[in-house]
DNA sequence: GACCTTGCATTGTGATCGCAATTACGGGCT
DNA sequence: AGCCCGTAATTGCGATCACAATGCAAGGTC
């Protein structure tokens, strides 16, 4: 592991710790790592060819934005256990934020934005129908931001996106769980139709029912006691590709 | 700088990025470090007599909550200018989540939180009275936050403290601009009867109306044209006590 | 005098090493 | 067999070194 005879340019191409927080950022979102289990960064660095210093950085990152967690005691870091609590108050957020972003985006929304999102979504449809279950969060993680980049709030996409990083493992459990084909994309028609129209109420509301459906599926799942509170072992190599 | 010595034996005390992480992070938050200016890695740990590796850390962090800006091309960092719609977009999240908070923390109020939060109180008209800028704001911030705490809301809070965090450098450039004595504290007297009473929604109210106050005086500091958009020079070295 | 070029200092990034502490595991004792 | 303790491995943290790239500034050219 890592070969010091071909040393990077790095400079204007992305830099190795970002790509190493891209991965880890990725495999939790797609629920890749278990909540609850242990990961070390030597464990994690060995796993993507890099020493142990890149992966430091990312996942000092990743602890800022509470997508993983660190004992105090150990100091050892582990992804969060999902619990109601935690649901709930991800869930208020986002019923907050991501509307308000969708209202922003409407009047500032292109028809290259609409196709664009038209695109995306037949992608998640596809993985619907499938059963493609990281297809499916990947297309729908695509849908929404898309969207909320539009409305060009920087501070607010930056919490959104923290927000949806905190949440993936409540999505994979679910989707894990109930499977992908119960959940409908009528909602994200209706935000087409929305942004179509630079209708912001509409957008609005349209995302605020998308979100109200999901998470009401992931608090039924946690309520009927998924794998939540897993017991933190330690020495847990996680493959991420 | 860095004396290899003592070996500081860690562990269970602080470790050296935390406490670099509350330097700058106090540095940040009491406008220690104007916005605009760059700082660099280097200069900040020989400031601190560390090492460029646990201010790294800290600074990862300061900059995944967005506290620090990287320049993507230049790779150099800075502390994030001040500009309308980063105010308008951090006015809008804690007019949102704040008086949430308080009136989660309504419910679970005692005694001896009001008798804390009336000690800070008298700290604050102190610091007010003597025009001790830096004093007024920990304070404020410990109001705050004595009382966001005991919420019980893990996420929320630290999206609270994120924010703060943010706004920060907003609130040095009011209140060295207008001077601290403009600012009553008679919101947080009714904040804290509305605890004592376990009122939900008049601590929601309270704290609404005292973030309404002060976001006023820093939206006019900063629509007055504050020096908001500082050239970002480099090689700038900021005293960190 | 203005503009370009060359040189040196500084910066962020990554690798490697050393250290202290915790954890895991195995052998020995009761 | 069950428990306990000692040893080895693993882990996170911090320092130092190396390197590519950028920044600034002095010196030269037209």
């Amino acid at each position: 592991m890592a070969e010091p005879k071909t040393r990077r340019p790095l400079a204007d191409s992305t830099a190795v710790h970002d790509q190493v927080y891209d991965s880890i950022r990725q495999a939790l979102i797609t629920g890749k790592i278990a909540p609850g289990v242990g990961v070390s960064l030597r464990s994690l660095a060995a796993e993507l060819g890099v020493s142990p210093m890149p992966v430091r950085d990312a996942v000092r990152r990743l602890v800022a934005e509470r997508a993983l967690a660190i004992n105090p005691a150990n100091k050892r870091l582990s992804v969060p256990s999902l619990t109601a609590e935690r649901l709930e108050q991800l869930e208020l957020a986002r019923q907050w934020i991501e509307p308000e972003l969708a209202a922003r985006a409407a009047p500032r929304a292109d028809e290259a934005l609409v196709r664009k999102l038209k695109v995306i979504d037949q992608d998640l449809e596809e993985a619907l129908r499938v059963g493609d279950v990281d297809g499916y969060m990947v297309a729908n993680h695509a849908f929404h931001f898309a969207i909320y980049e539009r409305a060009g709030a920087e501070v607010l996409l930056a919490m959104a996106g923290g927000l949806w990083l905190q949440i993936g493992p409540f999505m994979r459990v679910v989707f894990g769980r109930v499977g992908t084909g119960s959940l409908p994309a009528d909602r994200h028609a209706e935000a087409m139709d929305a942004l179509k129209a630079k209708d912001a109420d509409g957008a609005r509301r349209a995302i605020a029912a998308d979100l109200s459906e999901g998470m009401d599926k992931m608090r039924a799942a946690v309520g009927a006691g998924a794998g939540l509170t897993a017991p933190p072992p330690t020495q847990t190599v996680i493959t991420i590709p």
